[in-house]
DNA sequence: CAGCGTATTGGCAACGTTTCCAGTAACACA
DNA sequence: TGTGTTACTGGAAACGTTGCCAATACGCTG
């Protein structure tokens, strides 16, 4: 009564009909054979004669049985999923290490559940407890704060093996890692400038919570170091990765007094807002300011004119993280770090400074 | 046995420790309580008594109890996931897309299960199937064919709610679908190249197979056609949504006996080829070739010159769709369908053409 | 012909939940 | 004191799998 038109009428009904799920049991009792019978065929067991193989997969045609992966999870207790969080996935940079991770881990016969933190710690810990819940295997991440307890407390109630994508955790000695090299990228780049004669060198870019930037720094402070020369620390600016930021750094720093000769970004949306600073206030990059950016993407190549970069591939990191979880997965014990190279792209943007 | 040294030494072991589950059970016995207690305290029931409550929720913070989501799920005959099915995460329309739906979705309590079928049919068939023996709830979803049968067959074996986006699919004129207006959009942009003067307009797009395509080639004939104008076939180029096509087309538009005045790129990926393609053979965008790409993207706004987009609200595309869902799996019946508009945003890269 | 290994199959107890149904205790009322 | 009601709690059967163990049949050896 539920369900009073359920025969007859070909009239599609309002509501879905409930459709009992076709199970194993049905499956077994088409073929009259066990329940077990019918579970070492579909999972390829040994001892399976060829007439009771052939006998159950009719049956499954006949029947229209389809597998219920939440059941065999529960049971087998792995869930052949592995959990991906990013923090920005609209950040192009992160949509192609998902990819590359993705794609090694179905060669695998694992999938991949994505999620998206939005570059919020609390949604880093939700989702880190999220998938813990659902009992994926491994974890794939890139943390929106590297220092955040939350985070730390809610991975270490995660038993099973997790690949940090660009981050180094406190008290996760034992973290496996891919890791690029911003500092060997970063120096060659500062190199470059003040081989051209800039020496008021601004960089612009996220908080120095997070390793990238750290790293970063480090292979400017280095350059300079290496020659001798003072660091313009007035020239450091330090805030979110976002586009807003870079606009208004940009500006700060070209109203000052002694602005500076050349600026790198320190990311694809830092550049975004550092473009439309420079255009607003009609300077000309190349000319008027020298400008590197971190990480290739099409505006970079396609902007006149085309602007330098500090690269790396990302499409190979991700294909890193995944195979470390793997190599994790099959019981292997950590930690593992791989480090991806950078490399330094010279474009147009990068003309002689003052003192070239 | 099987773990002779699981007392005392505070070494690491090498292989972690099995570490038996905590269950609910574990809960039970510590409060003293029965199985069914624990539950509905877990799930809010209301015949709880306050010192039961408390007792429970007590005790699963002494023996550090995490909730099963397979089992919860198993039982339950729902998962509270979503999947989404892209054809190109990379792509930060598609990012864009998925983070709008997510957010919606999250706020709903569901979570959404991100997957890459990187422009491949066969792909987008393992998906749909894997998705619906993981027992999702619903499915967002922009396949990458819409007249492949593998798919439709896919979709037809899924009795959850299914929201398209930018697709139309034979035989499911049940199907409920977020679409863009590209065919008005579409017949803006060409409106306003032909006011421009222009004639010899082109467009470089996907095949179409896809709703996008044919939406827009509707409206590029309408608008010459509104106009008594004939139609540039020989201008109309249509193959893949990838950059080297782009390119490829643009060298062949170019180096033809009556090239084009003006360009329509059908795609942020087309139009890193178009750019590509005229830079190297010395047209210069607006003078030489007026240009007019789809959606908007950083690159877009920071081309000199400025490059004239044909505009959707992507995020908008991803809640709306999400809306939908949230409607059908709070038992509405469908078909529902969202139309979100287009808006033309002119710059720099459209200028007068020789009839002007 | 008894005995035994081999190959295959069936039965059943898990996995960790939720939910229905009964049961209990306390209490008020007549 | 018996009865009905209310407010809670416990027990047990599902959900759809898998994997262990026992059972069966068969062919072969001694």
């Amino acid at each position: 009564m539920a369900n009073p038109d359920v025969a007859g009428t070909d009239e599609a009904a309002a509501k879905p009909i409930p459709a009992k799920e076709v199970t194993m049991k049905e499956v077994a009792a088409h073929a009259g054979v066990a329940l077990s019978s019918v579970s070492r065929v579909l999972n390829d067991h040994s001892d399976v004669s060829e007439s009771m193989r052939k006998q159950v997969l009719d049956a499954i045609e006949a029947v229209g049985y389809e597998p219920n992966l939440l059941a065999s999870s529960l049971r087998r207790g792995s869930t052949m999923t592995v959990g991906f969080i990013a923090n920005d996935i609209s950040n192009p940079l992160f949509a192609e290490i998902a990819m590359g991770a993705e794609r090694r881990l179905n060669e695998a016969g694992y999938s991949m559940v994505l999620t998206n933190s939005e570059g919020s710690p609390e949604r880093d810990e939700a989702m880190i407890r999220l998938l813990r819940w659902r009992r994926i295997d491994g974890l794939i991440l890139s943390v929106a704060d590297e220092e955040r307890e939350g985070t730390l407390a809610e991975l270490a109630k995660l038993s099973e093996p997790v690949v940090l994508i660009d981050r180094q955790m406190r008290g996760a000695a034992e973290a496996s890692a891919v890791l690029s090299d911003h500092a060997n990228g970063m120096r060659a780049a500062i190199d470059h400038l003040l081989d051209l004669g800039h020496r008021r060198v601004a960089l612009i870019s996220g908080r120095p919570g997070l390793r990238p930037v750290r790293e970063r720094v480090n292979g400017f402070k280095a350059a300079f170091r290496a020659r001798g020369l003072d660091l313009p620390e007035d020239l450091l600016k330090f805030d979110s990765f976002s586009a807003t930021f870079g606009e208004r750094a940009t500006h700060e720093l070209l109203a000052a007094d002694d602005p500076p000769t050349a600026i790198v970004a320190g990311g694809n949306l830092l550049l975004i807002g550092v473009l439309r600073a420079l255009q607003t206030s009609g300077r000309t990059v190349g000319t008027d300011v020298s400008l590197v950016s971190c990480d290739d993407v099409p505006l970079t190549e396609l902007h006149s004119p085309p602007i330098t970069v500090i690269d790396r591939d990302a499409v190979q990191m991700g294909e890193a993280a995944a195979e470390l979880l793997l190599k994790l997965l099959a019981g292997g014990d950590g930690p593992l770090v791989t480090e991806i190279p950078t490399s330094l792209i010279l474009r147009a943007s990068t003309q002689p400074g003052p003192a070239g």
